[in-house]
DNA sequence: TAGCACATGTAATAAGTTACATGATTTT
DNA sequence: AAAATCATGTAACTTATTACATGTGCTA
């Protein structure tokens, strides 16, 4: 008897689990209901700075959770256009909620650039240390960015109660951003000492 | 006339162009050949504190690379058993040299942890509360961990010219997780603040 | 009235993980 | 001789991105 017998179960699968789209979802729908091309905006706006979402996921994420449950669509019209807003219902609250108390999943690490720079022997150092440039100063852009949305909300939802979570997060990118600017100059200072010296 | 006619290129396509497993293959076969076993050993132990592959990444991508002539698979017997090494071709060194060259693809950000705090009023703060302990807890193995590493390299690779690009790479951890600590930190004593005052 | 942004989706495909399958070799 | 480990792979599936398709309403 081979182990195939036991068929297998996608549902209680750990790669199943590892499906958050859903959870951003329900966390954007109790703050507002609104219909998918309103989500795909919103989550550009509110948690963008560390979770992004492509337009391919939103629509079937959203079919599956109204098939379970977890959200209600309700159509109507504007005019003469078709509209279809979500909202989540009390199932949906509950599973946001159990999702919350867990752990997060262990997220693979992948980093293309620390790739490039492990096997920077094996091609241009010169054209790699412009990469480290150009990370550099994307890092610099980044915090610029985050400190922006950090004044905004500060001064737009100055008495909300989750503001500190929500600045939380934007604090996390900044720590991160300046770890990285600082990562970018020692790894700068150390290509122009591995390579060759050449004056003009 | 509907723009379908024109067929979809998978292999010029951008999405296809982020497929990075290859040059994680081909980098580590420049260092010397290897099986498929083995690589994914070395994967793990080399380049794993930033990059991992699983299982079912690495054949698939081994027979692409060796049809694509990237890299040249020897079968061979040891013993009774069946084993086919891989060496890099010089068309592959040339691969591998052209990529270095390019820019990063940007890697989407997504942080389920900070999902979780973004949401926070949503769900038992206590219990998230304690994702945060654990998220400082592993962010000092981690920074342990990095630092065995870091040891290890200078003790092993004292001469070696790539030492410096492969201390690099653990700096880029060392910095991050001392980011991520202090973040913790942070975030752990807005959570008490966040939370009614209940004395026992 | 042509063009563009808004809005709602579907289709094709790539990328990646996990579980399954199998046989040889080493260890106990 | 049984069990663990080494070694090589395949199958099934989920996740995710990008391109395509389509229609409405606004604006120059």
């Amino acid at each position: 008897m081979t182990r195939s017998d036991a068929p297998h179960d996608p549902a209680a699968s750990s790669a199943a689990r590892r499906n958050r789209t859903r959870f951003v979802i329900l966390g954007l729908l109790t703050q507002a209901p609104g219909s998918a091309y309103a989500l795909r905006q919103r989550i550009a706006e509110s948690v963008g700075h560390f979770w992004q979402e492509s337009y391919g996921q939103l629509f079937p994420t959203l079919a599956r959770l109204e098939a379970e449950g977890l959200v209600r669509g309700v159509e109507h019209h504007d005019g003469n256009r078709r509209r279809r807003d979500y909202q989540i219902t009390d199932a949906g609250r509950t599973a946001l909620a159990g999702w919350l108390k867990e752990l997060p999943a262990p997220q693979p690490e992948r980093n293309e650039l620390l790739l490039k720079v492990f096997f920077a022997s094996e091609g241009d150092i010169d054209a790699l240390s412009r990469r480290l440039i150009d990370a550099g100063l994307e890092a610099d852009a980044q915090l610029d960015r985050l400190r922006g949305i950090e004044a905004f909300l500060r001064a737009t939802y100055g008495s909300d109660p989750r503001l500190p979570f929500w600045l939380l997060t934007v604090r996390y990118g900044i720590l991160g951003a300046e770890a990285l600017q600082q990562w970018c100059e020692e790894a700068i200072r150390a290509f122009e000492g591995a390579r060759p010296d050449r004056s003009p």
